[in-house]
DNA sequence: CGCGCGAATATGTCTATACATATTGAAGCC
DNA sequence: GGCTTCAATATGTATAGACATATTCGCGCG
């Protein structure tokens, strides 16, 4: 547990989350009050309060006024969701990396891509890790956004590392799913027609101006994203 | 844009998050110093300090004494993912739900399930949104940690709802991957045999002891996760 | 018995002040 | 010039007091 932090709000803090973590004090549990707390840790209510706040924020107590503070019922409906770097990812396993490009090409987007508009670089490219297809790329670039990208041809690096590195982005957006392998998608990661693939859709922004739009499609056996929710802070 | 809160502080903190979400203040720049913004907004510093500590704890900012304040560089590598409530999220789309319990029985741990350990309480059932299922699950709930799951039958409320409700857990761990369903799953989920299926498998502790793990299962084509970063609080 | 009203309580927010601490920048010295 | 030293700056944390506001509890009245 990690109840023995640096300031005494944290100390605070911490000590209550363990309790709360630890299971030791139950969801609907009545926190004790502020001034209690005050006592207890010889301190003023601001800054037992300071800890309760941030305590709240969290969500892992409910305050209500006069009624006082209880532990909440957790909720599972979100978990922080670690997106991959393909790149770092297969360079870290130890296998050689490499983005061959398969296609590039320019044109102007279409009525259906409500996500850009104006002129784009469109490009396909496949991630290899070792000499295995590790995933499928297809990706639009706005040149209105980023016209830097249309001097390049992304032989080295891949258009992701290109963008994250060159262009700061404020806003992003993963859309998860997963759909079956087309008889070309099927050839270029060398797999069956029909087998199952995790689509990975990520449209990003920057001060609201769409940037890119990418769809990568991983193997699905061979590929697991990992989102946790717990102690790790 | 969301700049005008309550409260003071929440509007300081509003309204520097809007300056910095629409990229108007680039990631690298230089915030104001808490006396500056105490002028301009006319209030003390605490006020402003509670406003500018919120931003860093959101990872929005980052403070470094006597240089000052300066816009964080966004994160990648990381983003909220919002992990589905079945039942919630089907009535909240106006159809009915429905939980058929398919297979229930009790049984010791196998020695590949490494996450659960002793007595286990192993189910199967469907969700069914109108007439039509929705998703596969197969769980296991560890008896030591859980007891009174021995008594009950989940004929009207899922396992996952009454878990949610009467035992509290502290840590989860969501894994997400793309397969083909097998025969069995295929009927029951009403596909074609090898269709793609998105899989989401969680397993959840309390107190570091196990509690349940579980393994849900989609048609891949009806249904996505999506994580965001950005503007949505 | 039920209803309304006021008092008590716990949180919500803000102020003014104080002292601690890390870091920078400039002055002074060899 | 390069080094140390020292003061200025901006944040980090804490205090005591004040007033606001929501909610609950209990009392008295019809």
């Amino acid at each position: 547990m990690s109840g023995a932090e640096g300031t005494l709000s944290q100390r605070i803090r911490g000590e209550i989350e363990d309790l709360i973590r630890s299971g030791a004090w139950a969801p609907g549990r009545k926190v004790p009050s502020e001034l209690e707390l005050m006592g207890q840790f010889g301190c003023s209510r601001m800054t037992v309060n300071k800890a309760m706040s941030a305590l709240a924020d969290e969500g892992l107590i409910v305050r209500r006024r006069r009624a006082g503070s209880f532990v909440a019922r957790p909720r599972v409906h979100s978990a922080v969701l670690d997106i991959p770097d393909i790149q770092a990812e297969i360079v870290a396993r130890g296998e050689a990396y490499r983005f061959d490009l398969l296609d590039r090409r320019r044109r102007e987007a279409r009525a259906e891509e409500a996500a850009l508009a104006g002129d784009l670089l469109a490009l396909r490219g496949l991630h290899v890790a070792g000499d295995r297809p590790f995933a499928l790329e297809d990706r639009l670039i706005s040149l209105a956004a980023v016209p830097e990208a249309a001097g390049l041809d992304f032989a080295d690096e891949s258009p992701g590392a290109w963008l994250l590195h060159h262009v700061p982005w404020t806003e992003a957006e993963n859309r998860i799913s997963a759909v079956g392998a087309s008889g070309e998608e099927a050839r270029l990661l060398a797999l069956d027609e029909g087998a199952a693939l995790l689509a990975v859709e990520r449209r990003t922004w920057r001060a609201g101006e769409p940037v890119t739009w990418v769809r990568q499609l991983f193997p699905g056996e061979a590929y697991d994203l990992v989102a946790r929710f717990g102690p790790a802070r």
